[in-house]
DNA sequence: TCAATGCAAGTGTGATCACAAATCAAATAA
DNA sequence: TTATTTGATTTGTGATCACACTTGCATTGA
């Protein structure tokens, strides 16, 4: 492994920096997040530490702490065996993943339809015309940038509802649901265009109207899809697999 | 600090033990918790790795572990100087978590509502009956066995609820109520008798009908009480105090 | 040939060390 | 007296070591 010193101290820079600067277990928390959520990791695929570290160019002290706090957000799984993998995707996960999606976000876009600003509207209708720009150069299936997309709309909305309980809830949420939307996506794009543009259209209308009933069904609509597309494709790959 | 070295393994206690033994970081991690939704800490309570480290017999390492999952789970929160602290009650925050418990333990039980077996309703009835032995020695008010029992009821009905993700929600959201909680159920002693289980014979009774609707409120019911009269408190000390 | 045993590499866990930043106290200067 | 600075202590963070358990493969036995 890679020797990862602590380097001698700057104080210059030190003082420069405001209060919190940022750990290195953070760091590796956040990148391990972002591969979650986008879906980078295979269902099922297991981690171990000192690989982590060494793709991450550190020790294995940061990664144990990130993977520690990823299991405990059902992120991840610990095994009996002390392994840790990335959960394994099941129809009835799916469904209680998605039930639980549409309670909670559901409820966030509500609150958020409720206290929607001039600004806030402009920002997140700003939101669907980048969708556009990534269709009008859509020869390459840019899925990380479609999955970064969403993700920054939707929370956009969230962060609106003004709860600090909700969305760290709605964070560990999609967390967990990130490793079936990476695969759903991918069947998206064999079975032909589905445009969720159209989707967050529909939302941004309901939400410049304050229209907290619209706003979530609207969500729910665009949040379900994913979803019910896989469990087909699931059941459908199930029953041509288990008469064979 | 207390040496805490590895002792030797011991063959047969590990052939004997099933697969997954328990690790110190569980047990460090299991303890805090349980203090934590017991309301063992003062709110605004800051908590050094080292201090517990000692408290609990053990090294750094697994307290470091247990305090970063309690961290990302919103049980402790981790001030700009790195320190943790439990955190500090506001009336924003209670509202805030109310809501949540409300919108997803209300769920939770409404589709536990659906799935109750006989064996199931007969457990928590007989859970009421617990109750009832205590109220009979109340010459003490012993308010642990109050928190676990009320725990013990309300998870006992959670569990039946079938979702693998809705329950570890319902404990974060525990653990995040429960500095609140404690201090309210101190203030109902001084307030004199509040009959909590009056309340959860009206919840067992909705259960045993399997009706979901007055099984939600009167759970609404339960949940609220320490919240509001925690909220009446609060304002009028805060009305006694700011004039002052 | 196949199952069982034993060895080696890999992995997680806990303890300890090193270091920088924060905190607190006493001492000094205004 | 009050404000500032200096020094010692405390605390969090990351690296490293030690050890037990697991896993996989090769060797050995029937």
């Amino acid at each position: 492994m890679q020797k990862a010193t602590a380097e001698k101290s700057d104080p210059i820079a030190a003082q420069l920096a405001p209060v919190g600067r940022e750990t290195v277990q953070d760091r590796v928390y956040s990148e391990l997040r972002r591969a979650l959520i986008g879906g980078l990791f295979e269902p099922s695929q297991v981690l171990t530490i000192r690989g982590l570290a060494d793709a991450l160019m550190t020790s294995t002290m940061p990664v144990r702490e990130a993977l520690g706090r990823l299991i405990t957000e059902k992120a991840l799984e610990a095994l009996p065996n002390r392994s840790v993998r990335v959960p394994p995707i099941t129809l009835e996960r799916m469904d209680d993943l998605l039930r639980a999606r549409i309670l909670i976000e559901g409820e966030a876009i509500a609150l958020a339809a409720t206290r929607m600003t001039p600004h806030l509207i402009s920002t997140i209708e700003s939101m669907l015309s980048e969708w556009d720009e990534m269709r009008a150069l859509k020869h390459k299936k840019d899925v990380d940038r479609e999955v970064t997309l969403n993700q920054a709309f939707h929370f956009e909305i969230y962060r609106a509802c003004g709860s600090a309980v909700l969305i760290p809830m709605i964070e560990s949420l999609w967390l967990q649901s990130g490793p079936c939307i990476r695969v759903a996506i991918y069947a998206f794009s064999e079975a032909g265009e589905v445009d969720t543009a159209h989707y967050h259209r529909t939302i941004v209308k309901a939400m410049a109207a304050q229209n907290a009933r619209e706003a979530r069904e609207a969500l729910v609509a665009d949040i379900s899809r994913p979803f019910v597309f896989l469990r087909n494709k699931l059941e459908a790959d199930s029953k041509k697999g288990i008469p064979a």
